[in-house]
DNA sequence: TCGAATAGGTTGCATTTTGCAACTTATTGG
DNA sequence: CCAATAAGTTGCAAAATGCAACCTATTCGA
């Protein structure tokens, strides 16, 4: 098993785990393609359609996300229709999504304004997501490093 | 208080909390800026030295990210320097950079491939990050949906 | 005190990425 | 077997990104 980003390219910072991610899924449309997998869309037409995005870059970034191993393309039962479906690799980035998506909630809308949230099978909204330290309380970025390795 | 883009743009998905904070900071350096932000750089120098990013683009990223309320911009004793410091909303981006970090830790290397790791005060790395239910128990996408609002 | 070095930019231009609209191919339902 | 659906592809325009040279204000050292 190996890791690649696409012939020719190179990684932004190899040995940085937040750099290689960013690499994979940081650019305007990847991670909304997987929100909208995670929410339940399995055809080119409904991540077309869901996100108003061009469809040569949907067919591109569809494309890239099966060569990373995060989405699967099978063909459907219906024999026009494709289906792409979350590896485990790309089911393993919901946490990433809901980090996101709590923090947008916290603090890219006014006070007032409405937005979508995330529930969970009884309806109930989720916790919020924080790191914790070995004994257990909320671990912020200054109690932290990362460590080189050689 | 209210939160905005940039003149003459708009949201992509202005009610999906994921899709704002992809407009704020889903762009090839914002979060990998924010990532050294945590990791203690500080000046235009640091940020460019660390990131190996153009000029221009670096100036355009820190005034973005200024605007938007997740650094904040002073003069440094030394009056030639600027000081970028996270904000409130910048620090809780932790979280996030966290849950991207362990995605890429466990999805974007190969099994032998070295990379830098976090770890806490005591030099522990940190435990991994899953959304949990109610009841405390890891929960899944499959078993979380969208309620989209009027 | 003054010239060189440092810090933080800006500017012009080339390259790359993204977006739009029209066209293509394969499958299916009536 | 014809029209509609699905999933692209292609050509071209627009926007974002990157590189290198240039500019301005501080500060350091002889």
């Amino acid at each position: 098993m190996d890791v690649t980003l696409a012939a020719g390219s190179a990684w932004t910072d190899p040995a940085c785990p937040v750099a290689r991610t960013v690499d994979l899924i940081g650019d305007r449309w990847s991670l909304l393609i997987i929100r909208d997998a995670m929410d339940g869309a399995t055809s080119f037409t409904e991540f077309h359609q869901r996100l108003g995005i061009a469809r040569n870059i949907l067919t591109d970034r569809l494309r890239k996300l099966v060569e990373h191993g995060i989405l699967d393309k099978s063909a459907a039962t219906d024999g026009r229709r494709h289906t792409y479906r979350l590896t485990g690799a790309g089911q393993d980035l919901f946490t990433a999504v809901v980090a996101l998506r709590q923090w947008g909630e916290r603090h890219a809308f006014a006070p007032d304004e409405p937005h979508s949230i995330l529930v969970d099978d009884q309806g109930r909204e989720l916790p919020e997501l924080h790191p914790l330290g070995q004994d257990g309380t909320p671990l912020s970025a200054e109690a932290s490093h990362v460590r080189r390795t050689a």
